[in-house]
DNA sequence: ATCCCTTTGTGAACCGATGCACAAAGTCGG
DNA sequence: CCGACTTTGTGCATCGGTTCACAAAGGGAT
């Protein structure tokens, strides 16, 4: 706000939406009992470019040791908590269908931080049914489950059509955080954090380039 | 390669991503019985601003009337024929898992453009079984499969110990397009497309951004 | 204690993507 | 047929992100 005080606690998103992807080649690395890891090595791991790691960390703080790298174990600490991930996160998951079924019992997803706290659909058919060890609730209750159960993060998995208005009703009641997996554009006050995952938008970017290579618009039926 | 061919049919790559998009919102419209749609209506239809929506779309032509807008059946066509949707691509899932099945059962996977052409598995349980009207066959017979069913795009689903292998093999028989689903980041020659979803990451970027909102750095506890 | 070697953290150039703002192009009513 | 209006397509300034390359910092050997 005020140009007198920097207060430049702000971490480019390109380095955020890294940030879990050097977690995770930590964990790895933390479980085959390495105690430090070189920028370089850790690039590797994770697929990224050196300088990039290195610029990204240091947005975190000088975790590291020069000449020696960066202790795994103390890194893992404070990218977790820079991430938010030494709290517990509940997270409610809209649309119990094939994908929110799938997701419930996603194993990666209950891992580190997170808990599925609540599974919520319309349908009659699966309300009540027990899923990954929950009880699917119905739609109606949505408001006071999303309440009592303190979620603060929503899986979006229903149908494109339901995916505005449960939007809606759960940032209604405060959840400023979504994951939408439904292929619809959601609208959202500026406050609430939308991510969308689509799964056929991936499918037709490969086409795209699949297309390419395979002779691209000039058709050149060829072994190479 | 060569300098002295610039061959500028590329379009740049934040485009493409967005393309699947445009056709998404176009599609919509068309149901509707929409003719014509300026850039503005479709900008906001499909999330983004008018100015790079035009820019997108003027990478692949001229395909706009000035002071009426675009067609939209024609606009359609021009674009999935860009990404290649115009043909029939025949996609193989590896791994039926939780998250197989519901990719296996996801309607707008099917829809335009895409076939699951096959589903495999090595657990000898599933193997046999009969998911979305396929037969989920052995993963000793990958190979045989993908060449069998003219599979060119492979959707990885394994457990993360296994997607490397399975990723060396489809490479192994010509495979150059794959949607990696597994937590792990896999490494392929240059000339293979792989792009990965990532649920957890994203349940990562989420928490961070919830963190900040919540108080930050500071926790201040307060209204806003 | 000193020197050499390794590795971090970052200044600076570069690159692609974004968004403004406007001229060119086309429509439609009179 | 003309003039007002609409909307496209794009030149240009800007911005965020990437990469290179190197000085500063620390460890370990002698």
């Amino acid at each position: 706000m005020s140009p007198s005080q920097p207060r430049d606690r702000g971490i480019p998103e390109a380095t955020v939406a890294r940030l879990p992807l050097y977690l995770r080649a930590l964990h790895g690395m933390a479980e085959r009992g390495v105690a430090t890891v070189s920028s370089e090595d850790l690039a590797v791991a994770a697929g990224v470019n050196s300088a990039k790691l290195r610029k990204d960390l240091s947005h975190l703080g000088s975790y590291g040791t020069r000449g020696v790298g960066y202790d795994v174990e103390y890194l893992v600490y404070q990218i977790s908590r820079e991430l938010g991930l030494t709290q517990d996160w509940a997270v409610a998951i809209v649309g119990v269908g094939n994908l929110g079924r799938a997701l419930a019992n996603y194993g990666g997803f209950v891992s580190r931080g997170f808990r599925v706290a609540a599974l919520v659909d319309a349908d009659p058919e699966v309300v009540g049914d027990t899923i990954a060890g929950l009880n699917v609730e119905h739609i109606d209750e949505l408001e006071a489950v999303i309440k009592r159960r303190g979620v603060s993060i929503v899986v979006l998995a229903t149908p494109a059509e339901a995916a505005q208005e449960v939007c809606d009703r759960v940032i209604a009641v405060g959840v400023t955080s979504i994951l939408n997996f439904a292929p619809v554009v959601l609208s959202v006050p500026d406050s609430v954090d939308v991510r969308k995952v689509d799964l056929s938008i991936e499918l037709q970017i490969l086409a795209f380039h699949e297309q390419r290579k395979a002779g691209g618009p000039l058709m050149a039926v060829d072994s190479q």
